[in-house]
RNA sequence: GGCGCGGUACCCAAGCGGCUAAGGGAGAGGUCUGCAAAACCUCUAUCCGUCGGUUCGAGUCCGACCCGCGCCUCCA
């Protein structure tokens, strides 16, 4: 049985899809005003972890994530571009795209964009005010709060607690309350708007999500994640805008990710500490190696991200990697070593049982870990067979699914991977995924020379020559073995 | 002020009432190796922020306190 912490209530729950084997999860995208920052990426990745679990352990699964490319951001930041909305927002939408690749994270079943469904929106609004859950203010309308007495239960807050804010947003005109928030809001000079049955403007931040889930999703569904900064205002406006229009509960199940700091500190472009992707991965670092690393922490546990700590991510996935490695060289026919088998049920067992508490991967990781413990003495004395050998790298490709944080066949193609490759004795000839340069290859067949005449002080030159470019020797008994590394630690 | 998270070895991080406190990294010694690397073997928290309490028994429950951090309408 899987259990998640749902935000709703605040405790751990048996998870219980409205459909039995379907799950229908909703996950609040990026505002593609500019390019995602690893914070955003720990959010992603968490969920695709989720994802991958589900379907794991069998459900199908339905994902929608919203693509917000209008708010007062995109806005502005076409404004200052003078191009048009779509025009600022399409390299961000390819951007988000690739990196999303590049960190092997699932695509969504469906990217809705929020300019693509106004006449949606603009249909839940209309509900809005035909109930009376909604106000007409100098072209704009707002969500009446007070109508929706169980406003605050997802952040559990209280209005009248609330931190009276700095109010000097333009766009807010004159409500009746506070904290009653814009649906819609009145065109301004300048900004884009639509023409519609409730007037011309453009949607309020939230009700793209509510609108677009329902459409997608139903009224009511399985799963809505975000970070923890969503959960106030922008789920509980979610929710109100939702139940009030339909009439139902909108989500059974809300999960949401803590934050990543950096250095013990919330990112930010002036203390030097933001981080895109890009960034990192500028510094030499695999993006599975980044991933391995957002992917590490539990979800609802703050991340501190140090290069120090991905640093240890790499060496962590290295560990992984070399015993693979280590898996595909066994050639010995049989044993009587201790059976693998059950060694290899445990760390399922371990494993399963760690993600279906509420996505425990520590305890997930150390079921892996373990095995790689136990089998590895084995490995070392001999005591593997092929066959056995084969069963264990199955089992690493079924909790890869899950995982993802190995090399995958396409993005291994491309080189950047750190993976294991394999020259027989003297010929150099690599095998395996991963690639290797002609000068690389030619360097590992020249120090095999080298070492056979035993001019060792060529062979170490060569292999620091190949460090130099980020490729690590291992002489075997039976050849070299190499891998890609990353930049050099500290 | 309100809501919430966290403080477990040198670092990261599980455990949340009961065997000798997971796992990863780093470090020390050893085996193997031409040398390395990887791997293996041994070692590295009598103790889980502090002080009380509950209990036969507590990092694990309760209370108080001390630190660090997040959110409170831009924000994953």
């Amino acid at each position: 049985m899987i259990r998640f912490h749902n935000t709703l209530g605040g405790e751990v729950e048996d998870f219980v899809p409205i459909e039995p084997g379907q799950v229908k999860l909703y996950t609040c995208g990026p505002t593609v005003y500019d390019f995602p920052h690893i914070g955003n990426w720990r959010a992603y990745i968490f969920e695709d972890l989720l994802k991958r679990f589900l379907a794991f352990r069998g459900y199908k699964i339905n994902h929608v994530m919203n693509i917000t490319d209008v708010d007062d951001k995109t806005i502005r930041g076409a404004q200052a571009r003078g191009v048009g909305l779509d025009e600022y927002t399409r390299p961000f939408i390819e951007a988000f795209g690739r990196d999303r690749d590049t960190l092997n994270i699932l695509p969504a079943d469906h990217y809705p964009r929020a300019t693509a469904h106004i006449p949606e929106m603009v249909e839940l609004v209309k509900t809005l005010l035909e109930k009376g859950f909604a106000y007409r203010r100098d072209g704009s309308i707002y969500f009446a709060i007070d109508r929706f007495p169980a406003y605050g239960r997802l952040s559990k807050i209280n209005l009248e607690d609330l931190r009276p804010g700095s109010r000097g947003d333009a766009d807010e005109y004159e409500k009746e309350s506070v904290h009653d928030f814009a649906l819609w809001k009145a065109p301004k000079e300048g900004e884009p708007f639509w023409e519609t049955v409730i007037g011309p403007g453009r949607p309020g931040w939230h009700i793209e999500c509510s609108a677009m889930s329902v459409k997608y999703l139903g009224k009511t569904f399985d799963l809505h994640c975000g970070g923890v900064d969503n959960i106030f205002p922008h789920h509980e406006n979610e929710i109100a805008q939702s139940e009030a229009a339909n009439g139902v509960k909108f989500v059974n199940t809300w999960l949401h990710c803590h934050h990543l700091v950096v250095d013990g500190e919330k990112m930010s472009k002036s203390k030097g500490n933001f981080y895109r992707l890009a960034d990192v991965l500028a510094k030499g670092y695999d993006p599975l190696d980044v991933r391995y690393l957002l992917l590490s922490t539990h979800y609802r546990k703050m991340l501190n991200f140090t290069f120090e700590a991905l640093d240890q991510a790499r060496t962590a996935r290295q560990r992984i990697g070399d015993f693979l490695g280590a898996l595909k060289d066994v050639s010995g026919t049989a044993t009587d070593g201790a059976p693998i088998d059950p060694l290899i049920e445990a760390a399922r067992d371990g494993f399963v049982a760690g993600l279906d508490d509420d996505l425990n991967i520590a305890e997930a990781l150390a079921a892996v870990f373990t095995l790689i413990k136990n089998v590895n003495p084995l490995l070392a004395r001999g005591e593997v067979s092929k066959e056995e050998a084969a069963k264990v790298a199955a089992f690493f490709a079924e909790i890869d699914t899950v995982l993802a944080i190995k090399p995958s066949p396409t993005i291994a193609g491309s080189g950047k991977i750190a993976k294991g490759g394999y020259a027989a004795s003297g010929t150099a000839s690599v095998s395996g995924g991963g690639g290797i340069s002609a000068t690389g290859e030619a360097l590992i067949a020249d120090r095999q020379k080298a070492r056979a005449a035993k001019d060792f002080a060529t062979a170490d030159a060569i292999r620091r020559e190949l460090l130099a470019m980020g490729i690590v020797l291992e002489d075997a008994k039976d050849g070299v073995r190499w891998k890609k590394v990353g930049p050099p630690k500290g």
